[in-house]
DNA sequence: GATAGAATAAGGCATATGCCCTATTTCTAA
DNA sequence: TTAGAAATAGGGCATATGCCTTATTCTATC
């Protein structure tokens, strides 16, 4: 029986082109191809999926969130994510969270087909890349040594996530008080929020999680 | 004859999924799928190529300079640009420099085909998102109204361009001096130099740009 | 040899940020 | 109904930024 499953990405070029990574392979079959967590969460609650693949940067509901979602509720569901970017903070809160992989779109096809084919037989696959920057990641907030909680399970308010959509559009704390009708004071207070929830201190590597996690507008 | 195609992006499975678009229709044909500018170039230099669909973010040499390069040299050519982000200032330099095409990657495969015919026949196709920004965007600096050169076209030097890759990283102007043995002040008139050439003024601005030109570490 | 661009550096200053606080109100879940 | 988030707001202050300015040195290129 051939391994099911699931891929979720906005972007039909990149869905079709995983799509036809697996195809005329009897060993695995794409079930479904949707384009935000909520289509792959509503799929897999009438569906048997055996691994979902899931694009980090969605609209609507985006992977991490999914993630969290099926691994909670769908046990069963082996979750593997796809990113456009590495970087070994959000690997740790995926580890945290229960997922069994993580590539970049830069993976081969074929490499694609060993780790899907691994995670299905319940081993992990992190990329390479990614896994060499957890390793030399030593800082004291690594959470092998602490169980301190990741960055992303410290999460996010809606109105944070707000907040960091128009600071991410170049708006200073005066002009997001105007945006929203609140003083620009409330606005630094989330701003403020925000950073200790991340463990970021300076607008360039807010900007930089925003755009790794689809929070931009 | 069919339409032959030339598809740089340094994503595989994306390379993938747009050659498949075009599979098994006897009006077009994808001649390469390279992984970079320079191969782009390399392969335009020895092969003939219609369209050249070009991702902007892509390592070795960018979306836009090979675009340059190609316009320049190889005029029988018709670029079109590939990009993940819909971004107003710079499809305005992409006009500027001659190319025939923007679409974002959540362009449905059936649109991409009839982009890339139009294209051919000597048409433009730009992003209904894009237009529409470009529209809107009625500020004093649209290169409508003067014939003032869009950010991109200003161009950076390697040292800015390095600049802002520490700057994306989160690094402070002293990180950043220090990184390069250089002096933060050094640092700041880059700085203030790149933002001038780019008409930004603050760093969430500077990030934004950096990750919608692959700029990013 | 002159000129221009690139990289270097710094004075000076207004503005914005990052981050301690404390505090009130509103909403929500236990 | 009550504890706890979430959103609101501001005092206060150190640091970082953004952006003028000028200036030197080192290539290229003409």
């Amino acid at each position: 029986m051939p391994i099911k499953i699931l891929i979720a990405d906005d972007h039909p070029l990149i869905a079709e082109g995983i799509k036809n990574t697996f195809e005329n392979l009897n060993e695995f079959e794409v079930v479904a191809t949707v384009n935000n967590g909520k289509e792959a969460i509503e799929f897999i609650e009438k569906s048997l999926v055996d691994v979902a693949l899931l694009d980090i940067n969605m609209p609507v509901l985006d992977g991490v969130e999914c993630a969290k979602e099926i691994l909670k509720k769908h046990k069963h569901v082996k979750v593997a994510m796809l990113s456009m970017y590495q970087e070994a903070s959000i690997i740790k809160s995926l580890i945290e969270i229960g997922v069994k992989g993580y590539m970049l779109k830069t993976i081969p096809s074929d490499e694609l087909l060993l780790a899907i084919k691994n995670i299905y037989d319940g081993k992990d696959y992190f990329n390479a890349d990614v896994t060499k920057a957890l390793v030399s990641d030593d800082k004291p907030n690594s959470f092998h040594q602490y169980s301190k909680k990741s960055p992303l399970l410290q999460e996010l308010t809606n109105r944070e996530k707000e907040i960091i959509k128009y600071i991410s559009q170049g708006l200073t704390n005066v002009q997001v008080g105007e945006k929203l009708f609140i003083s620009p004071r409330t606005v630094d207070t989330h701003r403020t929020n925000i950073m200790k929830k991340l463990e970021i201190h300076n607008v360039a590597s807010l900007i930089r999680f925003a755009f790794q996690n689809g929070l931009t507008s």
